[in-house]
DNA sequence: GCCGTTCTCAACCACATGGTTGACAACCTT
DNA sequence: AAGGTTGTCAACCATGTGGTTGAGAACGGC
């Protein structure tokens, strides 16, 4: 699971990371203030935080011993760009009713090849890579 | 891992269920033909298939051996409806410079004590749950 | 009725993940 | 200098995940 889209989908999968990306929108934190809400250690708040930032979602700068998280909000776009492209395309298959068109399609290719059209060949090159 | 959401963004953190996602948006395909242009097993993409449907992201319903598998475009909106929500107020939020603002609110509280206001009372209220 | 095709289920394996505790680094306070 | 606060790192453990192989169910074609 090596590229960003992974990383920032499995970061937000789990519900206490989403809590606290939540949370940071409304400001920065310090990891002790981020974990006091949950009943987990600050270890375990620290890992989460890792994770976030391995994503992309979230950085940390200094401030003496704390560690300021922040939100950082454009990673946010990866995501909505890829949801928003694959739900406009899904959305729209569905008002299309498929099923009467591709009888429709059908038809259509049989007029076609009574017209003494070659033999149609089969498309299997369809790829739709998601980067 | 139990509440929907959570399963919706770990079903797409891998970029094979995400691929497969996509193919799908141009019309529904067997497992069989699901499975083809990667080198796993037809087994393995049969677990992947079960994911995304334990997620709402798809459904299976059956013709003869075959077992068709169609995209849920619905679902998609559980995602962009978290996403927007605390996307937009993460940019509203940068675009408040609040550094800058932060400063001149602190001024203006000074200025307001020095007028004989009472001490402000310090939000820990906002919570921010991700259900 | 038998064979090939399509797909799922079960058992197994390697590795990632989310949690714990303990040690300690870095820093402010006194 | 000594001690408290804040946070990370390392080791460990239980569970989940993505892959494998093997067996078999369900069905169409001959």
């Amino acid at each position: 699971m090596t590229d960003q889209l992974s990383r920032v989908f499995a970061a937000l999968a789990d519900p206490t990371r989403r809590d606290m990306v939540a949370r940071l929108t409304v400001g920065d934190a310090t990891v002790g203030a981020l974990a006091a809400p949950y009943d987990v250690s600050v270890q375990a708040v620290s890992k989460h935080l890792k994770v976030l930032e391995d994503a992309g979602l979230v950085t940390r700068s200094r401030d003496a011993q704390r560690r300021p998280v922040h939100l950082e909000a454009e990673v946010f776009d990866l995501m909505t760009k890829w949801i928003e492209r694959y739900r406009q395309q899904a959305e729209e298959r569905y008002q299309r009713l498929d099923g009467l068109l591709d009888e429709l399609n059908d038809r259509l290719n049989d007029r076609l090849k009574d017209r003494a059209a070659p033999s149609r060949q089969h498309d299997d090159t369809q790829e739709g890579t998601a980067s």
